[in-house]
DNA sequence: AGGTATTCACATGAAACTATTCTCTGAGTTAGG
DNA sequence: TAACTCAGAGAATAGTTTCATGTGAATACCTGT
């Protein structure tokens, strides 16, 4: 007992020697003034606004790439209207949920099964018709006169997977409710998310749209200073390493996320070498963790087919610099054979293509041509050097 | 030469199927009165 | 008779297959000069 004290001692005073309060770095933290989004914030203050006069708001759509502070207006915005509600004693309640999380919000039934958990009613994760699921919402709902104020992050990918329909029935829900309403605020990185929409629902869920443009470096550097002096203790932060992370960032679609996140580790290297300052030598190994990270974490998560098709696309590549779909599947299905499992379709390898895309494991381009066919160029984006870690997490994954 | 049609080798889309996980229901069984 | 058990029906979901349709441009095939 006693010895462990003394670790924990050590520990505490050790990490209290870069940082003061790590939280601030982190996207959990609201800080008390969101630098450089003021428009975006009295746009949105503005339409959410009549639901204190008990009003239904018109509905928002909020476009940006990530890390741009969508989520973060979003909810400081809505937090002050419910707290503001509450003081004149009004009925203004907010609902969040991130569409994203996987087995919590990604699918209809799920989606609305985690709006009634917020309300307070649990309700089983498999089992019930939908319709059912609807039926307790509403009842929730209409339980006494409110505005509800839904917000759906990263609602793009719901569409994505489970199409609008849900869109569509949470739209008609103020036609089925006697005392509440309800108004969405849908929040999403994809612009071109609302093509996919039906013609219904887009135009009565985009009834206002705000843009939030990504932040140039300046921005960023000035973002990142506002948390550093929160975050670190004073003058561990040696000239220019703010400005460095936010160069990287910046290069990356002024994403604040990932400056923040970068300034964070950057701390944390210089904590666990024992170095008083933070150093911009150690933003570029920070870098250099979360890109290599980014790809190994991924990659070790992969199903077992996913594995093995990117063995053979590690394979294939090695041959020669270009990789077309054709080739690669020839040289995946022979894989396939010598270990003894069954290979998927064509068709399935495509998509699996598409995803490791969207990971950023590969680059595709579709390319014709011309007599003959039409096919898939595949470029391998993993950094050459981590490609041999890859291969060997793969061959252990695999068993070989 | 210039224009149109064909053709290839996949991409992309939609629907259906499979296996798994979960709930609900109601018949049959058990224990207690 | 009330409480319990347990199989079967019905749902949601992830991952996949099946079937159908789409596609861009190099080449083949015309046409008229």
């Amino acid at each position: 007992m006693q010895e462990l004290v003394n670790i924990f001692e050590a520990y505490l005073s050790k990490s209290t020697r870069i940082f003061s309060n790590k939280e601030a770095l982190t996207s959990k933290f609201t800080p008390g003034k969101i630098l450089h989004r003021e428009e975006e914030i009295t746009a949105l203050a503005q339409i959410l606004s009549p639901s204190l006069k008990m009003e239904k708001p018109s509905n928002v759509f909020i476009y940006g790439k990530s890390g741009t502070g969508k989520t973060l207006v979003t909810t400081f915005v809505c937090n002050q209207l419910e707290n503001f509600s509450k003081k004149k004693g009004k009925g203004v309640k907010v609902l969040y949920t991130n569409c994203k999380m996987r087995k919590v919000a990604d699918t209809e039934y799920r989606l609305i099964a985690s709006l009634c958990r917020k309300l307070g009613r649990n309700l089983p994760a498999t089992g019930l018709p939908t319709y059912e699921i609807y039926k307790n919402f509403f009842e929730l709902l209409d339980r006494e006169e409110r505005i509800y104020i839904l917000i759906l992050d990263e609602i793009d990918r719901l569409v994505k997977k489970c199409g609008d329909e849900v869109l569509y029935n949470l739209v008609r829900v103020n036609s089925e409710l006697k005392k509440a309403k309800v108004s969405i605020v849908g929040i999403s990185n994809d612009i071109t998310f609302k093509t996919r929409l039906d013609s219904r629902v887009l135009s009565s869920l985009g009834e206002e749209e705000i843009i939030f443009p990504p932040y140039d470096a300046i921005q960023l550097t000035e973002i990142l200073s506002e948390r550093a002096k929160i975050a670190f203790r004073e003058g561990v932060l040696e000239e220019g390493v703010i400005q460095k992370c936010a160069a990287y960032a910046a290069r990356e679609h002024g994403d604040a996320r990932r400056a923040l996140e970068l300034l964070r580790i950057a701390g944390e290297i210089a904590e666990r070498e024992g170095s008083l300052k933070v150093l911009e030598r150690h933003v570029d190994l920070a870098n250099e963790k979360m890109e290599r990270e980014a790809v190994i974490e991924v990659v070790k998560k992969q199903p077992l087919q996913s594995k093995i098709l990117l063995f053979s696309l590690i394979k294939s590549n090695r041959k020669k610099q270009k990789v077309y779909s054709g080739d690669l599947y020839d040289e995946y299905v022979n894989f396939c054979k010598m270990i003894g499992i069954k290979p998927l379709t064509q068709r399935r390898v495509s998509d699996l293509l598409n995803e490791f895309d969207v990971l950023g494991l590969i680059n595709n381009k579709v390319i014709s041509l011309g007599r003959y066919g039409r096919t898939r160029e595949i470029n391998l984006s993993i950094p050459q050097n981590l490609v041999e870690e890859v291969e060997k997490i793969l061959k252990v994954g695999l068993g070989i």
